[in-house]
DNA sequence: AGCACGCCGACT
DNA sequence: GTCGGCGTGCTC
């Protein structure tokens, strides 16, 4: 009887692959381990056993694998459990999120390497150009990579070269597979056991007498381990003896210290102790009463608590008390919210419980935090993380945590599987009988709704920490202002007014400018010619920092143009204005102050985001002019004056949450005024001052922009009421993707009807140079969702046979907002 | 997704 | 006449 494994390969296939496997084997190897397999010709990739069966395939024959890679599995039964949720609800396959869900560092690829073969001596004669290069290129080096030989060819396609290498029996290739993690060692000292006597250690100092450097770092030695009663790290033996490390090296080359390693975690906490959390006030106590007992009918809870309420207080209580159950606890934040700021507060709490998970994070850092959550190690009972930190292997999993619930940067965009972490929590909660809070100061409507639906249980939190009051917003309208000619460039005479008075009063200030929809694009002012980008239907930005346009879709970057490339007309304006015009104009308005900016190019660098951070805490800026990335929980205590500079552009954004989200971000970005003893003040300029959602930010009416908001969404048939499949068909050639969608979204109409809508193109139709085309499938409740994404694979299906459009890239894209 | 196999234009 | 372009099909 032979044995076989079904295994998981990171590539978007639908299938799972089988290979035969020993006895032995089969007994040692289970579900979440992984192997090397090969795969197609030459290739090798890792595999994740998915199960281990007798089930002989009939079609083919399955192939041996090549190398088991783990001791004991590396992913659960709950995580595999989880991520077919994901491949099926997402309706991606598990090799997508297997990409997803493992750090980098676990996914092993062979690379092709090529050396010598086995005849000494070719005839040069027999060589062409390129494989004489080759050639003799392996005479001065043992080994070359694929890569290497592009280099020295200058082409991109050497695997003809190679192929005719092979044949002339010049070169051998092998794979050769790499494991991309290594565990950091430290290295560390002692003296030799030969040593240790009284007697010897003076014998030995004698013998160093003439060498006094050796000496002193002995005696260091001695004095250090005394001292501490640990290992002594070499590092720490150079500086304290202040020898150089090749003092240390002939030591232990002469017999005297010994060297050894000891495997160390690159993600250290170094802190203090921890503090005791801080006791909660009335408000909070009553929330987290609340919550507590919301959680005994609801597995999930929705807490809307103002900004500046204090949720952080709240989670910190609710976290103790399952750390005490020994179980995890999952805490979820958007990506640009995981500053230091929140970081260290946890720390101060909970010390070295705490492990962190972002994007930031190196491979090997990952693998670290993973495998200290799969071994539940000590120094992850708490997982801070960004969205893909809900792929940790948790085993004890007791509560999770969704701060900033309603940011949409929870959901996955790009690569597959496209989830919402929030969603996507709420589940892997559920796998592990856990509970889940989410937090917001102003949720998401479809979490509101679920709330209502008493689907989610709900508590609010409506004080703000001290009983700050909210701040005070005013609504300029600049419409009437520009007409009685009160504006300087983009600064209401009431903006300035309050900005000169905020700064005299010593508090600072925060301006922001919704920089998407709205950038600086260059316009001749003769033709009215605007340079676009060569591949997307874009027009160029202008960044003045450097004196370039730009492409935000593709990257593309061009030198500022001098003279209009349509009629050479001189007269060129930059149209729009984005947060660098702001800045400049706060230059000159007020040449005293510091002003900052922050937006995508000044927090480029590693610490570009927390550089601004601090200096804005210290004082060392007067005026930020930020854009969206101001409003992510930060806080800082001396901010008085929030000024939004256009309401509008975010209000007329082509989408259909376009409302809730300006709400959202106003209400955000004026939670940073007045977090302490002082009443903030906000300033929004708009040319619409009586626009409902408006209205609804300046009297913080949560509840009437919800109504209305549900409203419109029942009318016009969107989600939270209906919930929708976006499906991007995407084609070099615009007629291809033309007559495909309309092929697509036809035989869609004919099981859905008029729930589909489109083809239509996007707003940029064309982005690297690529056309795209939207079909969006809308779902009644009443409909079952499984079934509706069966009828989309059908489809898919048989449009994938359709020769002329197997070309097309098919994007399903589950709950696209 | 890679990667090999197979059929048509621009160079010696 | 070849070299090399990328359309099509398969991967246990």
């Amino acid at each position: 009887m032979v044995d076989f494994i079904d295994v998981i390969i990171p590539i978007p296939l639908k299938k799972l692959f089988t290979y035969t496997v020993t006895p032995a084997e089969a007994e040692f190897l289970k579900p979440g381990m992984r192997v090397a397999v090969p795969f197609g010709k030459s290739k090798i990739y890792t595999g994740l056993v998915f199960s281990v069966h007798k089930n002989e395939p009939a079609a083919y024959e399955a192939k041996d694998i090549q190398q088991i890679l783990d001791d004991t599995p590396i992913v659960n039964a709950q995580q595999l459990k989880f991520w077919q949720w994901i491949a099926s609800y997402y309706m991606c396959t598990l090799g997508d999120v297997m990409r997803a869900a493992l750090p980098n560092a676990f996914i092993l690829e062979s690379e092709t390497v090529v050396t010598k073969g086995k005849v000494a001596i070719i005839d040069d004669s027999v060589l062409k150009d390129d494989e004489f290069l080759v050639y003799e290129a392996l005479q001065h080096q043992s080994t070359l990579k694929i890569q290497d030989i592009s280099n020295i060819l200058g082409k991109k396609n050497v695997l003809h070269v190679i192929k005719g290498l092979i044949e002339k029996e010049a070169v051998l290739v092998e794979e050769e597979v790499y494991e991309k993690y290594k565990p950091k060692l430290v290295r560390y000292v002692k003296l030799q056991t030969s040593y240790t006597s009284e007697k010897a250690f003076h014998e030995l100092m004698e013998e160093l007498s003439r060498a006094p450097k050796q000496r002193d770092v002995v005696l260091t030695l001695f004095s250090i381990s005394a001292k501490t009663k640990k290992p002594v790290k070499v590092t720490d033996l150079v500086t304290e003896s202040g020898a150089s490390s090749s003092v240390v090296k002939a030591l232990i080359d002469k017999g005297v210290l010994e060297e050894y390693h000891i495997q160390t975690d690159r993600v250290e906490y170094s802190g203090e102790d921890t503090e005791a959390s801080k006791h909660l006030n009335e408000h909070q106590e009553t929330a987290l009463t609340e919550i507590n007992s919301s959680f005994q009918s609801h597995a999930v809870t929705l807490l809307h608590g103002v900004t500046s309420s204090g949720k952080t207080e709240v989670y910190v209580k609710l976290i103790e008390a399952v750390l005490q159950q020994g179980r995890q606890v999952l805490y979820l934040l958007p990506e640009i919210a995981l500053t230091t700021q929140l970081i260290t507060r946890l720390q101060n709490y909970f010390g070295e419980q705490v492990a962190v998970f972002h994007s930031k994070y190196s491979a090997h850092e990952r693998v670290e935090v993973w495998n200290q959550v799969l071994t539940n190690s000590a120094k992850a009972q708490i997982v801070l993380g960004a969205r893909s930190s809900i792929f940790l292997p948790f085993n004890h999993l007791g509560l999770i945590v969704v701060d900033e619930e309603h940011e949409q940067s929870f959901k996955q965009f790009d690569p597959a599987p496209r989830y919402h972490a929030r969603d996507a929590a709420v589940v892997l909660a559920h796998l592990h009988q856990a509970k889940t809070l989410l937090g917001s100061a102003t949720p998401s409507l479809e979490s509101y709704y679920n709330a209502r639906q008493n689907k989610y249980g709900f508590v609010e939190l409506l004080y703000r920490y001290n009983n700050v009051l909210m701040p005070d917003i005013e609504l300029v309208d600049i419409k009437d202002k520009q007409k009685k000619k009160r504006m300087k460039g983009h600064f209401s005479d009431r903006l300035i007014e309050e900005m000169t008075e905020t700064l005299a009063e010593g508090h600072q200030i925060i301006l922001f400018q919704n920089r998407r929809g709205f950038s600086p694009i260059v316009e001749c002012k003769t033709c009215g010619h605007a340079p676009e980008c060569p591949n997307c239907d874009v027009s160029l930005t202008y960044h003045q920092y450097r004196n370039q346009l730009r492409c935000h879709y593709c990257g593309y970057q061009a030198a500022m143009i001098q003279d209009c490339l349509a009629c050479g007309g001189q007269d060129l304006d930059s149209k729009g204005f984005g947060t660098e015009q702001i800045e400049e104009e706060v230059k000159i308005l007020f040449p005293d102050y510091k002003v900052a900016r922050m937006d995508l190019d000044t927090t480029r660098g590693k610490y570009g985001y927390e550089k601004i951070i601090t200096a804005l805490e210290q004082q060392e800026i007067d005026i930020l002019v930020g854009t969206q990335m101001l409003t992510k929980g930060l806080d800082f205590r001396n901010v008085k004056l929030v000024g939004i500079m256009n309401a509008d552009n975010m209000l007329n954004f082509p989408d259909f949450r376009a409302h809730e989200r300006s709400f959202q971000l106003m209400l955000q970005v004026a939670g940073r005024a007045g977090r302490t003893a002082e009443r903030g003040k906000v300033l929004i300029q708009t040319y619409n001052p009586h626009h409902n959602i408006l209205q609804q930010v300046s009297t913080n009416n949560y509840i009437d922009m919800f109504k209305e908001q549900m409203n419109d969404r029942y009318n016009f048939k969107y989600p939270p009421i209906y919930k929708q499949i976006k499906i991007t068909l995407k084609h070099k050639d615009f007629n291809r993707v033309e007559t495909a969608s309309i092929w697509f979204a036809k035989s869609l109409r004919q099981v859905f009807g008029d729930y589909v809508l489109g083809p239509e193109a996007p707003p940029v139709a064309r982005i690297r140079n690529q056309f795209h085309k939207n079909i969006l499938v809308k779902i009644p409740k009443k409909h079952s969702l499984a079934k509706t994404k069966e009828a989309i694979i059908k489809i898919n299906n048989s449009f994938e046979s359709v020769k002329d459009f197997r070309s097309v890239r098919v994007i399903l894209n589950v709950d696209n907002f």
